[in-house]
DNA sequence: CCCGGAAGCA
DNA sequence: TGCTTCCGGG
């Protein structure tokens, strides 16, 4: 039978996403960049829904650690996850069963203790799916302290990309406002906790 | 609720 | 490969 869930729910929006107020990389949210499969990923999804004002009483991102989010109504989460993958049948407890393979993977990790609350792992989530040509060569000297430095976002702020070059903490401190945590997410997490 | 093994599916 | 489904266990 055919299944014309697509249309409903959520659209798909095109490019420029942004993440309380600061921009995120476009090819962050291509399913091109995930090769194998050109199925809407779950991080995607999330990440589309937190993008949204409208569903931020669903789920919302967290003052506090940079990437927490929590998910306020699992089952309307989940009904708007099943709906767009076409699988009626899915819950909070499948969908948490998905949230859960990305621990191994390193892109989400679980607040513990914080009901419904996870976080994204943005210096994994970008190198994962940071197109090849625009990672820098590995034989280029190593100005930051992260892997997912190695990336060079295209919408994140000019004056990272090309101060970034020289040192990191003068940079840091000449951000100000929304950038400054995506700055910090890339330049100062070279490995996330585990 | 949260965890992760196991099997199955496209 | 990225879930979906099911489930025993903490």
């Amino acid at each position: 039978m055919y299944c014309r869930c697509f249309s409903e729910g959520i659209q798909t929006t095109p490019v420029n996403y942004w993440i309380s107020g600061l921009a995120f990389p476009d090819w962050a949210f291509k399913a091109e960049s995930s090769p194998g499969s050109r199925q809407i990923q779950l991080w995607h999804f999330i990440l589309e829904l937190l993008q949204k004002e409208e569903f931020r009483h669903v789920i919302a991102w967290q003052q506090g650690e940079y990437g927490e989010f929590v998910i306020k109504d699992p089952d309307e989460v989940a009904r708007l996850w099943g709906r767009r993958k076409c699988k009626p049948q899915m819950n909070y407890d499948k969908l948490s069963r998905a949230l859960r393979y990305y621990y191994n993977k390193r892109i989400l990790y679980k607040t513990k203790g914080k009901r419904f609350t996870y976080t994204f792992n943005f210096s994994k989530l970008i190198i994962a799916n940071c197109p090849p040509w625009k990672v820098w060569a590995p034989s280029a000297p190593r100005l930051l302290l992260g892997s997912a430095a190695m990336c060079q976002p295209t919408s994140v702020p000019v004056a990272v990309q090309s101060e970034v070059g020289t040192e990191a903490t003068p940079v840091l401190r000449t951000l100000t406002g929304p950038a400054l945590p995506l700055a910090r997410s890339l330049l100062l997490s070279p490995e996330p906790p585990r």
